[in-house]
RNA sequence: GCUGCUGUGGCUCAGUGGUAGAGCACGUCCUUGGUAAGGACGGGGUCAUGGGUUCAAUCCCCAUCAGCAGCUCCA
């Protein structure tokens, strides 16, 4: 949705008088940070205690009481000794106060209340016109999970009524396009928690969806200079060793199992570049192999933290689709350009427009060199730009092995989810020895690029879900036209039809003992795009009566013009 | 993992300190009906699991498991 006022402003405003509020009812507490984001505004506070639904409703009483006082936001930048005074009872803004340098200590006043905050404000606390507290959950001080559990309370505001109830509505609207909501509805997946949480299966329709895509995904590889393997799920846990995964990765991956020998371990793989890397050292490789794209629809599985769970997008075993391009120094540009190509493709066939691209650079921690880093970011940096695609620069969350391009695609309430990842290798190839021969004959080590488009396909159709509300386009739905019969002796022309079009298209009868107004509902509530209607109008005229999800009837139709239109259809 | 909330038939949810109910779904029968729910009858739940309090617990307390929101982490 859009609107056109402030929003930072505005929300920023209406932290302000959450913290004023949660102060006024409940002195004891400690003052966090109340920023504006993107959906409204949300204040941290200490509190020994936790807020019940009660102190909730009253704080928002309280806002109220301010919002009338319209009291003005005065603006005051303040001494730092000044600031210590004033803030002597909150150590945690007090934590804040030493980060800022002089001239940045600002503080808004409104009556009685005063607190440290960058801003901007609204110029009274009255422009606050309709506001609602949403919920509250807990966040830890400054994202550090060692340090205190700030109870945090989430709220929306709007200038105008009709803004707030549309948001609202659209709370209500996102539930119910949510991929757990519908997945299990339309009967695509289930997950069974107590059996294995983070475990997804796949039910018949689902997985035509998965086939479809998967499909689509490899042909679409093979057409563009990759090769497909297929390697193992688990392997000798001395091979996660080499590649440092039990060092490194070892709190989200399954234990090893043991058998034979007890000495003998086998490791369910988290990751799947080690295989592919032993398929590239099975022999010497000569550069004039270069550059090397090898994917693979590679099922992992992670130890995810009980709570990180969710539905499809965040899951214990997933499949990726993944590809690892072995190729020379100069033409690691080059090769991140066309798997950039390929994702915009990719994802425009899925028809994703809403995403945020990122570069991550160098953290702290990490393998290779400086100068390395800087070649490969800089090359990462330069596919981008080659494309035209925006993006922004996130310093330092660069993976410890490499710097990467990931792609954030939101879900139906705007969460982001990582799908794409572009990440340059630094780390495998040394360890493994990985090399090739120049054309003079000596050991060069060659560039590792790991990608993966979708990121999985799990939390990739999850997300599909939640992009389609459950209508998927033509080519992907499982059932593209249900023939509904009126009554029992329409049933041999639906078979004669359901035959024809067998031959390209899904196709689906319900003969129940059902009137056709039920039968019409369930298909739409099933979202069958295309309905045809047989009764004795229709078996006479040699006709079906076509109806479409959602848009209603469309008229009288034979099975040329139908097959024309699905055709037509399928070359969207 | 952390904080809070939640856990009742396949699903959505009522309800009560004295061993449970609705709608949908499912089954059988009746109905052969024209563009978003035809009717009747019926089967189905040790009220997440394990402890505790109590004469008695689905309901109160504790723990565990799982789900939801957020945080941290991640494809």
């Amino acid at each position: 949705m859009e609107n056109n006022f402030d929003k930072e402003k505005y929300w920023h405003s209406s932290s302000h008088i959450m913290a004023q509020a949660v102060k006024r009812l409940f002195p004891e507490v400690l003052l966090g940070t109340g920023p504006a984001i993107e959906n409204g505004f949300y204040y941290d506070f200490y509190r020994e205690t936790p807020f019940t639904p009660d102190d909730i409703v009253a704080v928002e009483a309280e806002m109220k009481k301010i919002i009338k006082e319209n009291h003005s936001f005065e603006k005051t930048i303040l001494t730092r000794e000044e600031a210590r005074k004033l803030l002597e009872k909150e150590p945690l803004k007090l934590e804040i106060l030493k980060e800022l340098e002089d001239g940045e200590i600002t503080f808004y006043t409104n009556g009685e209340f005063s607190d440290l905050c960058a801003g901007p404000h609204l110029s009274s606390t009255g422009e606050i016109k309709h506001f609602k507290l949403l919920n509250i959950a807990a966040s830890y001080w400054r994202g550090d999970e060692k340090r205190e559990s700030m109870q945090r309370i989430y709220g929306i505001s709007f200038p105008d009524k009709k803004d707030l109830a549309e948001y609202l509505v659209f709370l209500e609207e996102a539930k119910a396009r949510d991929h757990r909501v519908l997945g299990p509805k339309l009967d695509l997946f289930s997950i069974h928690p107590e059996f294995g949480s983070g475990l997804i299966f796949w039910h018949p329709k689902g997985s035509l969806i998965r086939k479809l895509i998967e499909d689509f995904w490899k042909e679409t590889h093979l057409k563009n200079g990759y090769e497909l393997v297929n390697t193992p799920h688990i392997a000798d846990i001395s091979l996660w060793h080499k590649s440092g995964h039990t060092e490194y990765y070892r709190d989200n991956m399954f234990p090893p199992m043991q058998f034979e020998a007890k000495d003998k371990e086998f490791q369910l793989k988290p990751m799947n570049c080690p295989f592919h890397i032993l398929i590239y050292n099975n022999r010497l490789r000569s550069y004039r192999e270069l550059p090397i794209r090898w994917a693979e629809l590679g099922t992992v599985y992670r130890y995810e933290k009980q709570g990180v769970l969710h539905g499809l997008l965040r899951v214990r075993g997933f499949t990726q689709d993944d590809a690892h391009i072995f190729c020379t120094e100069d033409k690691v540009e080059e090769e991140v350009t066309k798997v950039i190509e390929l994702t915009s493709f990719f994802l425009g066939k899925f028809g994703f427009t809403d995403y945020r691209v990122v570069l991550s650079t160098r953290p702290e921690k990490y393998v290779g060199t400086p100068e390395n880093w800087e070649k490969a970011t800089a090359a990462l940096g330069n596919a981008l730009r080659n494309k035209n695609i925006s993006f922004e620069i996130d310093p330092g969350e660069g993976v410890f092995y490499g710097p990467k391009i990931d792609i954030k695609v939101k879900d139906s309430l705007n969460r982001e989810w990582q799908c794409t990842t572009i990440q340059v290798d630094f780390n495998n190839p040394e360890r493994f020895d990985v090399k090739y021969i120049d054309h003079e004959g000596n050991f060069r080590v060659p560039i590792l690029i790991h990608r993966a488009i979708f990121g999985s396909l799990e939390r990739f159709f999850g997300i599909l879900i939640e992009q389609y509300k459950g209508n998927f386009p033509f080519w992907l739905s499982p059932e593209q036209m249900r023939i509904l019969t009126i009554g029992d002796r329409h049933m041999d022309a639906a078979l004669k039809i359901k035959e024809r079009l067998d031959r390209n298209f899904r196709v689906g009868i319900d003969a129940r003992n059902e009137k056709i107004n039920r039968k019409i509902r369930d298909a739409e509530d099933e979202k069958i795009p295309y309905m045809a209607i047989i009764g004795d109008k229709e078996v006479a005229s040699g006709e079906i009566s076509l109806r479409q999800h959602v848009k209603g009837m469309l008229g009288n139709f034979n099975v040329e013009k139908v097959e024309k239109l699905f055709n037509d259809e399928l070359a969207k």
